[in-house]
DNA sequence: GTAGGGTTAG
């Protein structure tokens, strides 16, 4: 069972032998004539391809059948956009046993193994649909990853079914993981039929389990039986029985094994703790297809064996190649610079220090992690970076606590970290307990930045009245910082009159900035009080505000075009509206529907659909997407805030395009990659 | 249209 398409270095050789370069045409998708699903599946070759293919079957309402979404599932988890299966599969109608087991796959395949056994959750509370055999093997695949959850393969078993080779090979898999390698053999022994599978299940659990003997004898059994060795078997006893390792070699050479990805970086890691480094490159040069493994792999054995300037050497050629780094290769190159001895190359490492908190701000939580863990050490400086990382909200206290058990002294910076992390994730008791903390014992007086997250924290949950009552209580005089997140707050909770009391301090002390005024204005046109949008827009008129219109600029060629909303004047609006109008209709598909209560204008609810993609920032990141090569980050500025539905789209654009967007607005950053985002103060 | 078993550090 694998994936229908070889990956092979960008491009993607279908089963039918043919190489597919071509991309597919959104035409059809405007003729509207019937569409070929096979045909396109046939076609679909690049993972630029997925999301047209997808486009159309949208369009055609195909994608939401269960027998097409199955497919479209299976195929974003093998390109590893999960996020991508999972909103093909909430959109399928009527979802059968395959949409819901290709699903589960999807979240295993990709190392979800949380999110795999809630679904599996979810599958069980349902009536119309009950687990099978498909469902078992993937469910303890999830299951050896996740010890808590062992018992649940009980309650799939108690279902009735009878064990077959992928249940049992799968049974004995777990069994290992968990260390119960004699239950394991039970199972694998007593089995009526096994195939390489299973023969391959039992030895590589042997050897999980420290017992490399009997793992060599379940093989030799194997072969007695005339059980051939597969790419799996090779890759498992590989790292293992290196004496044996030319000869397993060899049977690679004849097979044809040589070419399988697995295989050729298990032979790397052999040659490399044998310490025979001519061989290696003999290997990986010959690698048709290579993986981050095989970059690891082949850098961690020249660091291993004492080479750290050809590790660094062969990490250059990894970048050049357009592989990103992970965690194993920056362990790697952690002990190259170690065994280098190079002040310099210290130095680079140490401000890795990002990136910590660019990693975090961008949703890549494990990278963040791990290169917070290169570089923690005495001063504060990482430590504040890991607790401001989004999606870590809830253990950033954890942090806290590890960073006092080192002796790290918190600044003002950790807590300001740390309220941030408490307001985001609605922690208001431990963002209360902070602020405390950071008088009491740490003696750091609170400055107008801390107050302003204090009340961002409470405002966010709700409890305007406490906020209000913060402020009130400050012991220093508040400031825009400080009723701004108030008045923001009383937008998304609709306190009108409690926003009336916010902006009315806003204008007070600062009555130029236009956006307090939209704020209020758009609470009321929230609420329909055209009346108070009146106002307030009389108000920003007669102080020569109003007219300030929205704009966004971006730079591109050394040359930085401005776009206002609704500015029909660049020689490109067509081609901009076009491509706007199509991105529309594709996150349309994908399940958004536009909020118009960022439309501060009391028009008819289709006419204020209509203004929203006017807004000066789509224009903007619309040229750039057409504009510049596939996959390139777009920056964009704008003067004005950012609005809620623009956010939204912003979002969907950058998984439906894989463009990292990052828009610096009046007030904030936004960091949008694959479909998320996260929004950062400049402090 | 859906499933199991495989390779990298410390």
């Amino acid at each position: 069972m694998g994936f229908p398409y070889n990956i092979c270095q960008g491009q993607v050789v279908t089963s039918y032998g043919v190489s597919c370069t071509g991309n597919l045409s959104y035409g059809n998708e405007e003729r509207n004539r019937e569409i070929d699903v096979e045909g396109l599946f046939r076609a679909c070759t690049k993972s630029e391809d997925v999301k047209c293919l997808h486009a159309l079957l949208a369009v055609s309402g195909k994608a939401k059948s269960s027998f097409v979404a199955t497919r479209l599932i299976n195929m974003y988890s093998y390109f590893g956009n999960v996020s991508l299966s999972r909103d093909t599969f909430d959109q399928v109608r009527d979802k059968d046993s395959y949409t819901w087991n290709s699903m589960i796959s999807a979240y295993v395949r990709n190392r979800q193994s949380n999110k795999a056994v809630k679904c599996v959750s979810e599958m069980l509370s349902r009536t119309d649909v009950r687990p099978d055999f498909h469902t078992i093997p993937t469910v303890l695949k999830a299951c050896s990853a996740l010890p808590d959850e062992a018992s649940l393969h009980y309650r799939i078993l108690k279902s009735g079914f009878e064990w077959d080779v992928f249940v049992a090979a799968s049974l004995v898999h777990m069994y290992c993981r968990f260390g119960f390698a004699d239950r394991a053999y039970t199972i694998f022994k007593d089995m009526p039929s096994r195939d390489t599978g299973c023969w391959n299940s039992m030895i590589s659990g042997y050897f999980q389990n420290g017992n490399a003997k009997e793992a060599l004898s379940i093989l030799d059994d194997m072969i007695l039986e005339g059980v051939k060795m597969d790419s799996m078997t090779v890759a498992t006893i590989l790292s293992v029985d290196l004496l044996r390792g030319m000869l397993i070699h060899l049977f690679v050479i004849k097979h044809g094994l040589a070419f399988h990805v697995f295989v050729s970086n298990a032979l790397i890691n052999m040659y490399s703790k044998l310490g025979e480094l001519k061989c290696v490159p003999n290997v990986f040069d010959h690698v048709y297809v290579r993986d981050i493994v095989s970059w690891n792999s082949v850098i961690a054995a020249y660091e291993q064996n004492n080479h750290p300037y050809v590790a660094i050497k062969l990490f250059h050629r990894m970048h050049l190649n357009k592989v990103q780094p992970d965690l194993l290769t920056l362990v790697s190159l952690s002990s190259c610079v170690a065994q280098m001895k190079d002040p310099l190359c210290v130095k680079c490492l140490r401000e890795y220090c990002v990136l910590i908190n660019l990693y975090g701000k961008c949703g890549r939580l494990s990278e963040a992690i791990f290169l917070f863990y290169q570089v923690c050490g005495e001063t504060s400086v990482p430590w504040n970076a890991i607790m401001s990382c989004h999606g870590l909200e809830d253990t950033s206290l954890k942090y806290f606590e590890k960073m006092l058990n080192e002796e790290v002294k918190p600044t003002h910076v950790t807590f300001l970290s740390l309220l941030n992390a408490c307001s985001h994730s609605g922690l208001v008791d431990q963002g209360k307990w902070c602020f405390q903390v950071m008088q009491q014992e740490y003696e750091i007086i609170p400055t107008l930045k801390h107050y302003g997250c204090m009340v961002d924290m409470f405002g966010r949950v709700g409890l305007l009245e406490t906020a209000y009552n913060f402020i009130e209580s400050m012991p220093i005089r508040p400031d825009a910082s400080v009723w701004g997140p108030l008045l923001g707050a009383c937008r998304i909770h609709g306190n009108v009159e409690m926003g009336r009391k916010a902006s009315s301090h806003l204008f007070e002390l600062d009555s130029q900035d236009v956006g307090h005024y939209v704020l209020l204005s758009n609470l009321y046109a929230n609420f329909g009080r055209w009346e108070g949008v009146n106002e307030v827009r009389s108000l920003a008129r007669d102080r020569g505000l109003w007219k300030t219109p929205g704009w966004s600029s971006i730079e591109l060629n050394s040359r930085v075009e401005v776009f206002y909303s609704g500015n029909q004047s660049h020689p490109q609006y067509g081609e901009i509206l076009k491509e706007l109008g199509m991105l529309n209709a594709k996150i349309k598909s994908l399940g958004y529907i536009p909020d118009t209560s960022f439309v501060l204008q009391d028009v008819e609810a289709d006419e204020k659909e209509n203004i929203l993609p006017n807004h000066s920032e789509r224009l903007a990141i619309v040229f750039g997407i057409l504009n510049t090569p596939p996959k390139t980050c777009i920056r964009i500025y704008k003067n004005l805030c950012v609005c809620g539905d623009c956010h939204n789209v912003t979002k969907l654009i950058s998984k439906l395009t894989e463009r990292e967007i990052i828009v610096r607005d009046s007030n904030r950053f936004h960091h949008f990659k694959d479909g998320l985002c996260s929004c950062g103060d400049y402090w």
